[in-house]
DNA sequence: ACCTGAACACCGTTCAAGT
DNA sequence: ACCTGAACACCGTTCAAGT
């Protein structure tokens, strides 16, 4: 039984398959992701060029259902931050959804279209709004590093900072009060997203 | 020749050579860090207890050189702001050197004890500022996310934003524009670090 | 105590062979 | 076109053996 009538694997099929593999154990193997689809290891590159390429689709995947919105009608009248707001937000839901993908293609060279439009539609805004090119580059970045660091920060919350020996007071205070895991994260990443948009909201009203 | 008189490895020699190895390639492996330490890969066993303990190893001197300023004198009125400021450039600056071994620890449990000190001081400032303990872990998690992000967002400057075929207009306006590279990323972690600071002022102030 | 060499289970990838 | 099995170079780790 060497070819089968219609195709066992995909790209799409893979990627999944890899996700839920990431999602339960925290990284993928090429053998095991092989077994768990009943499939030899070297079918898989019949439709993938390797390891780094299936990473790369795990992050079209999780990327690809971000809605964006269409930036073209509040050139300065409308609710811009409103419009960066909802990008930051589902960007990094994205992103949380899989957060132990997150260590996997941070070091990796961003290559994904809905990563990059996202990026394209960020610049509009942020030009639309009055901020010089080199400007908008910044804030771009400043965004994209937090949203990242955010997402990050998301992947690890209870090992990283409950039940550390060596924490002094202060940081233990902190640690008791407030809601620990995901919401903690979650509730964090609004907060800081708040403080950035008004002070890009400041930004623009002062040039 | 089994043992010599003086010991050729030590977990410190271990961790730089490590270090320098990720430097210039981005990555390290037990093996070629056996040969260049002149040495077969079995011995580093005698001094470490894995790669996960060598990665450990390496953050601690990453972050060792960090100057805590010391937060006990001012209280109230003493200059917080400038304190937090100095503490999250340091942390970056302390990153940075290393961008591309952000990517492997970002993986790991931080138990590192220079890191859980920073935070401890970071706590107390935010105590003293007036932030209550939930707001205390807020702001903490808000920065130490900022600061990671940008210091990935600094491990891959070139290949992430530039020659990208699919950007549009807007993106392309801002990259064609300011500086590339570490200049780049650093003015972005600048830019952001001060929306923030200024975001904890008022909230002090307010309160 | 500290280094060596052999060994083990495993990894990612290639490639001729099958249909 | 798509799957298989064998093969390759490599990895991280263990362990008995040497001094």
């Amino acid at each position: 039984m060497a070819r089968p009538l219609t195709p066992k694997l995909s790209p799409a099929v893979i990627a999944d398959e890899a996700l839920a593999m990431v999602d339960q154990a925290g990284e993928f193997t090429i053998p095991a992701l092989a077994a768990r689809l009943k499939v030899s290891a070297s079918s898989l590159y019949n439709h993938v060029s390797g390891k780094a390429d299936i990473i790369e689709l795990m992050r079209g995947r999780t990327v690809a259902g971000i809605a964006l919105p269409e930036p073209a009608g509040d050139a300065a009248g409308g609710d811009w931050i409103g419009t960066i707001r909802a990008i930051a937000v589902e960007y990094r839901r994205a992103y949380a959804e899989h957060p132990r993908l997150i260590p996997l293609f941070t070091a990796y060279t961003v290559r994904d279209p809905s990563t990059l439009r996202m990026y394209e539609v960020l610049a509009q805004v942020f030009s639309a709004a009055g901020f010089a090119p080199r400007r908008t580059l910044g804030a771009i970045t400043v965004l994209d590093s937090f949203v990242l660091g955010s997402a990050l920060d998301a992947a690890a919350p209870e090992q990283v900072w409950e039940a550390v020996p060596g924490a002094g007071a202060a940081l233990q205070d902190a640690l008791r009060d407030g809601p620990g895991g995901p919401d903690r994260a979650e509730a964090a990443f609004r907060y800081g997203l708040e403080l950035l948009l008004a002070g890009f909201g400041r930004e623009a009203a002062a040039s």
